[in-house]
Parts: C-alpha cells; structure tokens; sequence
DNA sequence: ATAGGTTCCGGACCATGGTACGGGATCAAG
DNA sequence: CTTGATCCCGTACCATGGTCCGGAACCTAT
C-alpha cells in the first residue's frame, strides 16, 4: 500500500498520515523505491488510533498506548483504561443530561403555541412541575 | 456583580468572560461607574452557556441559541434541538462502545499473566471466542 | 500613603488536531 | 511524450476555545 491507500482505508486524508507520521503514531514504513510502502499491520494501527480517539484520548495519549502495547507494562494498560472508563462514565453521564434537557426543549417548543421558548431554561434544573 | 464575581459564580476565569464578551454572548452590561455590573441574569446566561457546550453546541451555536430565546422562532429552536440530539444519541453509542472495549483491555490486562496485553486489538470488533 | 487585589483594554499567545501550499519527482495510460 | 494522479518535503495556515501580558487606574485595608 502507499500513502494514499492506507489513508483511504483508515478513513482518513493523506496529510492526516503523514501528520501521525510525524507524531510518531505510525513506524515509518519500509521505502523499496522512495516511496512509503504499508502493509495491513499500518492499517490496523490506523484504525486503533481513529477508535482511540473515539474513546477520548488525546493523540499523545495514544502514542503512550501504542507503545505500550508492545511492552509489558500491564499496570500501566490496566491505569490508562480504567481512568479513561471513569472519565467515559462522567461524559456519558453528561451527555445524557443534556439529551433529556434537548428532548424537554424540543417537547416545549411544540409548533403551534404562542411566544418564546424557553432556551435557556431548557437547561436549568426542572423544579417546575410536570403537569 | 463584577466581572470577578460572575466568573466565579460561574465557574469559569475573567478571562473567559470576556471573551464571551467579546463573541456577544453575554451583553455587555452597564457600568455605572466605569466598571461592568453584572445581574443574576448575567450568571444565568452564563450557565446555560456552559451546559450547552457540554451538549455539544459550538460558541457560534450556543449564540444563536441565546438570540433565539428571546424570538417566536419556534421551528429553529426544535430543529437546533433535534438536530444536535441526533449526535448526541451517536455520540453516546461510541462512548459506550469505547467503555466496552476498555473495559475488555482492562480485564484482558490483569496483573499476572505474562506478555504484553493486547491494546490495539481491543478496540477491534471482538471475533475470537470469550473462552 | 502604600501595598495588594481588581478592573480596564487590545493584542499576542497557546494547545489540539489537523489542512493547505508550493514546488519538484515519478509513474501509468492515452 | 504529454497529462493526470500520486508521491515527496517543509512550512504555513486554520478553527476552536480560551489564556496570558503589560500598563494604567481604582478600591480597601493596614
């Protein structure tokens, strides 16, 4: 594969390769004839970075977890993992907050009625009743 | 209130409060003797500023928002809401799916059995049996 | 009255994660 | 043998959301 084929296989653009390259995200690959040559094991790593990212770490972070996916260092895996998860928990926790602060708005600003909705009270605690 | 006290009651720095100032999302207020006087409504405003952006709205949509609340625009306001509850029920899938598979890394990296733990392929679809 | 804390302001700077630019080399197809 | 795509490289630039800087003015307590 060259550039422009892991790229596309990594759902990603060119430039964001060789951005990763730089960072060292990526092991220079291979040159026969000049030219970046990778093979599936690029792609994989391409695609655990991409999911990594997903899964909230910063691309320094994911450096640290490619590196030590070679080692040894299982404490080290188990730390990053469960601190991140708790993280994960948090923003999860967050997001849904603010669905169900959306939804309430959505529900709210019904067509139909008259005046304003009340955007920024979508978001404060509901202590008006239901009814 | 002062610049200061918003700040704090809004969890955020001076500085911040400026800036959104300065991006007209918080009105500038009178200041009767050279100085900013903030309200209740100022802290209001500011806290919903903060709560949208945990839901995921950018400081331009979060302005909108602002400008909107005070509208009959009732469409706009549903379709903003609807709009961004759609990602966030796609941004809460990946999350999940990420606090599995750190969830399986960090079972799968328990302290004692020897050899590195299998990082990378734990954000790959799970095909190997759980045995 | 002097020090410390706060405010004012514009503009510079920062971190993150890319994205674009210009110019040159190389290759495959028409 | 030219055209178009792709590759190489370094550097510059971008968007987002702040954060800091320096210098001046003010208030408050000691």
């Amino acid at each position: 594969m060259k550039i422009g084929d892991l790229a596309r296989a990594g759902g990603v653009g060119v430039e964001t390769v060789r951005y990763y390259q730089r960072r060292g995200l990526i092991a220079e690959p291979p040159r026969p004839d000049g030219v970046r040559r990778y093979g599936s094991e690029d792609a994989r790593r391409l695609r655990f970075i991409r999911s990594a990212q997903v899964a909230g770490f910063t691309l320094e972070e994911i450096g640290e977890l490619l590196a030590l996916d070679a080692t040894e260092d299982r404490d080290r895996a188990r730390e990053l993992a469960t601190t991140r998860i708790a993280k994960l928990e948090i923003e999860i926790a967050r997001l849904k907050a603010a669905r169900t602060a959306l939804a309430g708005l959505a529900t709210d600003c019904r067509t139909g009625t008259a005046g304003p909705c009340p955007i920024i009270s979508a978001f404060e605690p509901r202590l008006r009743d239901e009814g």
